[in-house]
DNA sequence: TTTTTTTGTCATAAAACTGTAACAAAATCC
DNA sequence: GGATTTTGTTACAGTTTTATGACAAAAAAA
């Protein structure tokens, strides 16, 4: 998984205890965690920075996780960011007034780090297609698979199919260097009868796309002499 | 709940009376209900009739639900539909493992029909926008599809019901690229045989519909060569 | 039934993409 | 430097994929 720009999740619960422990898994894992020890804190804060995911316990000082959850839901600003509601208690009718209320899931405390997680990635997954399906990244540049886009400087960049697979196999292995015969092989298939040569022309049309819009042009794709192309700048090849 | 076409939703366990407890409920939700008894017709049904959502006994003769879970998620023509695992157990374990094996939730045994109800709704107001929302929008498009109205700009646009459903699985995933063959499965239904040209036609008639009174004319629908259509501007994107 | 709308297919035009050759430029070797 | 090898660049033709308009069949409405 290599994003650059992390996942902000905001957690509410007025508990620092339980708070610290969230943060302390979810920051392992390489999320950017956000706190706010009460409702109101949490809904101004949701407001302002815009998190990927919201955890609310239910029971908040100033205001309960279920309102907070009621306020952002009728919002359009912040009705599609998913919310993860947490409580102590257990009965049912609990459970299902959190989902009605849009909420996309509910944990019962106590909960193992791990099972949160679990339930975290799982509705990243299907509300965020695009951070599930995340992106590769190689300085400026960003391509991704799921709807071949690629954006240079934050420009969206066109390019025709053969060329978006040679950049990506790129992507995958930033600084290494692939063969003619390689790049031929994994972008055409195995087999096939393709001057070498085609590829220089690919890869010039490529290097010409990602030089429009871009003054300050940076050649990312590296050539090796005698070798092949690798992505990677030609002053600073090696680390 | 309003769609064209009921939601249906495959349930596999292989216990009858469980199995019928929740049929029950689900068909007096105006849910299609197919059921298997066990693991493999699980499978073989879900992989005829594309169901909406599937809902996985853990405990199953021949394949058990998380077998079931992996083998629809290692295809690309299942890997979009929710999963929700049923089980007995309650070990913390499990519960993950049913999750990170790319399950949408894990209802432990007993569960209440509002519980599971609540919860399949909650997967369906993510995955299947459409069927929750009272309008989806993207820019200036907006999609009722509960009156089947469609408005750009504020004007209202007249489709055809083709043109419709196909704009409103497009809306449902903007960005994201469907291929001739899932606007058919999706559109038109499994397995009938239509040219795969004819989508292009239906993508030139909603084009065209929406260039009517509009003349600063964004084309909306993305033609991605090779692939497929996608919801967006070929220009600007939001990723 | 008649009329109108919607739908699927075809033929053809248009556009986009690809591969190659030819030559220029650069790097490397002697 | 001069020869040789490798890569860069461009133009162009061939190919593939889409767009579009026309038309008839099918379905729905009147």
């Amino acid at each position: 998984m290599n994003s650059l720009s992390k996942i902000k999740i905001l957690i509410a619960d007025d508990e620092p205890n339980q708070l610290e422990l969230i943060r302390f898994n979810l920051t392992k894992e390489n999320f950017e965690v956000i706190s706010a020890s009460d409702g109101e804190e949490a809904l101004c804060l949701s407001e302002e920075i815009f998190p990927d995911l919201i955890i609310l316990d239910w029971m908040m000082p100033k205001m309960s996780g279920i309102d907070v959850c009621r306020k952002l839901r009728s919002k359009s600003i912040s009705r599609d960011i998913p919310i993860i509601i947490l409580s102590a208690r257990g009965e049912e009718g609990d459970r299902t007034l959190g989902l009605e209320i849009g909420a996309d899931d509910y944990v019962t405390k106590p909960f193992s780090p791990m099972e949160l997680l679990a339930r975290i990635k799982a509705i990243l997954r299907r509300s965020r297609p695009s951070l599930a399906n995340d992106y590769m990244e190689f300085e400026n540049l960003r391509i991704y698979p799921s709807t071949q886009i690629v954006k240079y400087n934050g420009e969206k960049i066109d390019l025709g199919p053969k060329e978006f697979k040679i950049l990506s196999l790129l992507m995958e292995r930033p600084e290494q260097i692939f063969s003619r015969t390689q790049i031929l092989d994994k972008v055409w298939g195995h087999g096939i009868d393709i001057e070498q040569r085609t590829i220089d022309v690919h890869i010039r049309r490529i290097r010409k796309a990602l030089m429009i819009n871009s003054n300050e042009f940076k050649n990312i794709i590296r050539t090796v002499r005698g070798s092949g192309y690798a992505l990677g700048t030609n002053k600073f090849g090696f680390h």
